[in-house]
DNA sequence: ATAATAAAAGACTAATTAGTATTTTATATA
DNA sequence: TATATAAAATACTAATTAGTCTTTTATTAT
């Protein structure tokens, strides 16, 4: 469903909305060897990402990638609309030639409460309130030792 | 999450268990045509099935595909399974490096019980029961007229 | 000024998935 | 027994996704 492009972009963000700010950046090379991403391929996503102006970045030294107040407020749809389109869950599960609710496939009454559900929690909320969150529940984006 | 291939594969059984039985047979050139799935493509995926066990089929004229009483019985997730491997519905949503209950991503409480769901779905049932209630609820697998 | 640093840009290669086409083999029926 | 039919086997091509590498540009600190 999502790519792996669009998995690593929301970590690296989630990561960015917990860690950075205008004066704590962070290297490509420091997200991709603290989530495990390849380092190329994330610096690649950032810099998509920062002319989409959902992250913030400086070059040279002390620069970096970072989450300005602005870019916190955006939800973590954009990012996967940015990277995987915007038909990221438009499509779906059986891929029926013209589905819909009129016309449902045999997993239709599990896939589209599902579906809304997970578009709600990346619509609704902000980054900011996202990260919060897994701030306060004690979720991981990385599990190297922390 | 499942591949065009898988998808292909599970319409094109659900369809064969509603219409097919061993005098009844269906060519890949008919089941392309009623589901909209390239012929060639639909034809290579039902003889991977067959070679499973998981359809079955005979050679020459007025030949084609069917499923058995014996195939009737097994249930859909064998073949998502045959087609995608072994782990299509274990390395899912956020691609955690090393992820469980443990170390929830932010979306592990929506995604976790939707994944349970689709389990049940396939495995408890067999592909029978699943087209029966297809059946019953009046859900459609093509649209070409019905 | 210059050296070091890190993003930006863009050109690649590799792997996977999707889809097509050709040849061979089995079988029903005329 | 010849012919037509349709699966089986196999060898492709095309498209998409994933990942890597090199060069250029901007910025900071020495
Ligand atoms: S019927 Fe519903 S679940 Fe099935 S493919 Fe269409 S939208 Fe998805
Ligand atoms: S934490 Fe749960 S939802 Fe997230 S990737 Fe792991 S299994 Fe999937």
């Amino acid at each position: 469903m999502l790519s792996n492009a669009s998995k690593y972009a929301v970590r690296a963000v989630l990561f960015l909305a917990d860690k950075s700010d205008a004066s704590t950046k962070y290297s490509a090379k420091a997200i991709g060897e603290e989530l495990e991403i390849p380092v190329y391929f994330i610096a690649k996503l950032l810099q998509q990402l920062v002319k989409a102006g959902l992250v913030s970045s400086s070059k040279g030294p002390k620069g970096g990638f970072y989450l300005s107040e602005e870019n916190l407020q955006n939800n973590a749809c954009k990012i996967l609309h940015e990277i995987d389109g915007e038909d990221v869950f438009s499509h779906c599960f059986m891929g029926l030639p013209r589905c819909g609710d009129k016309n449902p496939c045999p997993v239709h009454h599990i896939v589209s409460p599902f579906k809304d559900k997970l578009m709600a929690k990346f619509q609704k909320q902000s980054i900011k309130e996202l990260s919060d969150e897994i701030d306060e529940k004690g979720m991981y984006l990385s599990l190297k030792d922390s």
